[in-house]
DNA sequence: GTGAAAGCGCTAACAT
DNA sequence: ATGTTAGCGCTTTCAC
């Protein structure tokens, strides 16, 4: 097992070849397990492997194959190009993205398929990706952001190049996607709050440009007035905690008397929280508190946050099963999966 | 800019050439940026380049340098093997990871190097990041973990390949590293509980095998001994939760007046303020509480929580700047960054 | 079942 | 200053 080679100069196929005492081609079926090498060379090619210690060079196949064997994993998330350091944290530290950045992995983990990570936050950035892709880089694309109004997904579509996004996209494009489904998930929140006796019950909306925050809206509109509360109070916030704050507030002014809250983000929701409590009303006592997303944070409160939970790594290898369907067929007419949403119930509702 | 080739085939330095009526070389330099081109030559290679659509194969560029162009990101973080989903996750929720993973790749990306973020989990999978690299498939590695005894370091090390980690490795191996100066970042936290007035102060510390919790302890100990304390009540947690909560009525216990507590990370500080609150203690009038990581969590509680920042994307660009100037002259000998750390000061104390 | 040979797209001497 | 040429390491017909 030992290095033989000097450091810099990499064992290749030809070494092993050499070793064996057989050809090129031959190694290379037994490494790409061609069935049609007989079992004594299949045995001698092994070792000369394990005695050279040979590892493919991927850009040598990926040339030979006119197959990348990558894909790119494109992450934006904060709004604007940043100068300074803090806006632009949001896409990491956002619940979502670890998940599903950890899923897409582990889902690639068995497919022999790496994954490029790349950033979307500017234009430049857009068009690295792009470049990347069209140069025969990387087969697809995996595309996940909080950013409704990404002008990549439409890139990619004209330059039809696989793609499949996380969350669906605001414009009617034709794009793969995988989504939960939101309305879905609204409606898990307003039975929890209505089986709770809770009747009067406002909502904190995300902002009605985003697909899921319109969805979540709606969703929880219907599912109340089902159960017979017609009209919910809302404020709009941004998703951000002190948005949620601000919203609380005039929800509390409009509405003294409500007692249950459902949030479009956790963010919010333990910002409402908070604002409740400074108000003298307890948690969950007074007011039932429902949020969105069931991220790391919620856990970490007292009480516990109630919040609607997203399959984010089943969603991710949802992902990547449409993607490497497209490529396999690329003919194949763009897909989306939407998953049901569960309710994590702790202290808060 | 209309794409002409028929799907599938993308233009090659050939194509370019063709169209602008040179040959391939001159092409080429013209896209590495050689000077030795003449300007009219230059002019007609761009459009052309521009006409075609042509971007460069990273493959056969690969495969002509003996350049990758790529390094891999590894990242690890929860302890075992998982077979649920919920502790790996621990990863990608844990405030650093993303921090630094976008700090990581926002240094790569003015360097036309790209990363591949591998998972590093289980022997499994540490065996394909080793074999990816073995096989001249990236560069080198950066790495980041939780795991303090992860014996991928060491596997670099024998195979002098080019390593970079995040965070000083428990084994005194030879292996570039970043850190911050955590007995500075405790002193910090010491001062300010003192500037406060306090006088009761006790600590929660990590799990003293992660050399991280040790320095912090003993840097937290020793500032404390320079402003008169000579003893600190400890109790040990695992960075959890609910270690955290446990350690805290421990503290409380054996020091009921105890009126400052530093933890050895926020999740730990968090849980130990809902201890101190539901003890009847107010934070932070009765007990100042610090907490280090400075995650975003900390910036979402009522009060908000004072903690020691570390400057993670100052700190994940050191770490590509090192990689490089050890891929730039391979004879370079390890080396390490130490960056200081600062207290982000909110409601808690 | 196995080998020989061509070629994937690019770069880098070396010529000119 | 530009072109010619020979590979980089691998896969893949096509012969044998």
């Amino acid at each position: 097992m030992a290095d033989r080679s000097p450091p810099g100069t990499r064992p290749t196929l030809e070494d092993v070849a050499r070793v064996a005492g057989v050809s090129r081609a031959t190694v290379s079926r037994v490494v790409n397990g061609k069935r049609d090498v007989g079992n004594e060379i299949q045995e001698s090619v092994r070792s000369a492997i394990a005695a050279t210690g040979y590892v493919p060079n991927r850009a040598a196949r990926s040339l030979a194959t006119q197959r990348a064997g990558t894909v790119v994993v494109v992450v934006s998330g904060a709004g604007a190009p940043v100068d300074g350091t803090t806006t632009t944290e949001v896409d990491f530290t956002d619940p979502f993205f670890g998940r599903v950045v950890g899923g897409l992995l582990r889902a690639l983990r068995p497919q022999d398929i790496n994954p490029v990570l790349m950033l979307a936050e500017t234009d430049a950035d857009r068009a690295r990706v792009m470049a990347f892709v069209r140069g025969g880089n990387a087969e697809g694309a995996l595309f996940v952001t909080t950013q409704p109004d990404d002008p990549l997904p439409e890139m990619f579509g004209e330059a039809r190049l696989p793609l499949v996004m996380f969350a669906r996209p605001v414009k009617p494009i034709p794009v793969n996607f995988v989504d939960v489904a939101h309305r879905d998930g609204a409606a898990l929140a307003a039975a929890h709050l209505v089986s709770l006796g809770r009747r009067s019950i406002v909502t904190i909306s995300g902002p009605l440009a985003v697909p899921a925050a319109q969805d979540r809206l709606s969703g929880f509109r219907d599912a109340l007035a089902r159960h017979g509360q017609a009209y919910v109070p809302t404020a709009t916030g941004d998703f951000s905690f002190e948005s949620g704050a601000e919203a609380m507030r005039s929800l509390l002014a409009e509405v003294p008397d409500l007692d249950g809250v459902f949030a479009a983000n956790d963010h919010m929701a333990l910002a409402a929280m908070g604002v409740l409590e400074e108000s003298g009303r307890r948690v969950p006592q007074d007011v039932a508190v429902i949020g969105f997303d069931d991220s790391a944070i919620a856990a970490l409160t007292r009480p516990g946050l109630t919040s609607v939970r997203q399959p984010f790594e089943e969603m991710a290898a949802a992902m990547v099963r449409i993607l490497l369907g497209q490529l396999a067929d690329p003919t194949r007419r763009v897909s989306s999966v939407i998953f049901e949403p569960t309710l994590t119930v702790r202290g808060s509702a």
